[in-house]
DNA sequence: TCAAACTTTCAAAAATTATTGAAAATTAAA
DNA sequence: TTTAATTTTCAATAATTTTTGAAAGTTTGA
């Protein structure tokens, strides 16, 4: 496999893999295209390099910046953008968990923790309904924390040692 | 909020949160619906319930079946189906988990493992597909083994010994 | 100020994904 | 067997999501 074969993979693996952590396919494409690019990218490479309209890349981009992990930046001298994404992995992992921790995770422990707080008027149903809910809220408060303080703190040592103990 | 409100709730919340899980509305509302059913559903009930079609309804069930997170039941002496969840919490997460690894996260270690091993021929930017490609590669197998041993395991010490020591 | 370079917006079109419903298949009791 | 109950399949349709591209907007330098 040479350079342009593997590029081609890793961009197309990234993109397909997007829809599964929630973004879609261009922009997970974008993501992957400035991951393993040395240099800041224009839109117009973006474009080029994967096919894509202006107005789908722009949109997408911006999107990426609403992540935190990709950054706007200018060379001087020139008009045009450059965008560059966050290189670090560990980095990168912290801000999807913190963000879909916001995202997604915090408003659904909300709710469950609405729907768990509703009277019991003692049927099965009722009790089955606030058991499996409370069950839930716990498990999602668990993972709320493990995502903002495990893959989050920019010390990784309980993750290390974590791993080195189970693995 | 009275029992109605609060299932309907609680459906509607699993079943927009499950795209986010990669499962479609249908399928997560109709695994909500089980989930807090205290007794096993027929089909007829699930259509009804959810305003569903029977051939939806059918498809559905079959992945979640596949999932391993639901389960046929036979009543006896009659000749309908019914179906229930999975109820513990625990075992649903660690079925989740291990579903997800298996369809998703070990395909693309595998790739990622491939692409991060082209040859090196000096230029930056093999050099910089090589170094991100390689740390995504270790970033997702200790992904894939927290899912399988952290979540996984029956014995759920490991998890709570973490939240203990991180809250 | 104007004009050129560049970016954003957004309605329309295309692509993808989910849902329906009726016909075909299966199952089990008579 | 036959028949009735039930489930599955799948082509057609509907709903949703993504993408396009051109017009509108913005920024900068002359």
């Amino acid at each position: 496999m040479n350079y342009e074969e593997a590029k081609n993979r890793f961009i197309s693996t990234w993109g397909s893999l997007g829809t599964l952590w929630g973004i879609n396919k261009a922009m997970a494409q974008i993501h992957a295209l400035l991951l393993i690019s040395p240099e800041p990218l224009s839109m117009e490479d973006i474009m080029e390099e994967l096919h894509i309209s202006r107005g789908n890349t722009s949109m997408n981009l911006r999107q990426l910046m609403d992540w935190g992990i990709v950054f706007k930046e200018n060379k001087i001298g020139e008009r045009k953008e450059y965008f560059t994404s966050e290189k670090n992995v560990q980095e990168l992992a912290r801000q999807i968990a913190k963000e879909r921790s916001r995202r997604e995770l915090q408003p659904t422990i909300k709710i469950l923790n609405d729907v768990s707080n509703i009277d019991d008027d003692g049927s099965s149903k009722t009790k089955e309904l606030i058991k499996q809910t409370k069950a839930l809220h716990e498990m999602a408060e668990t993972l709320d924390i493990m995502m903002n303080k495990v893959v989050g703190q920019g010390n990784n040592w309980i993750t290390k040692a974590l791993v080195k103990l189970v693995k």
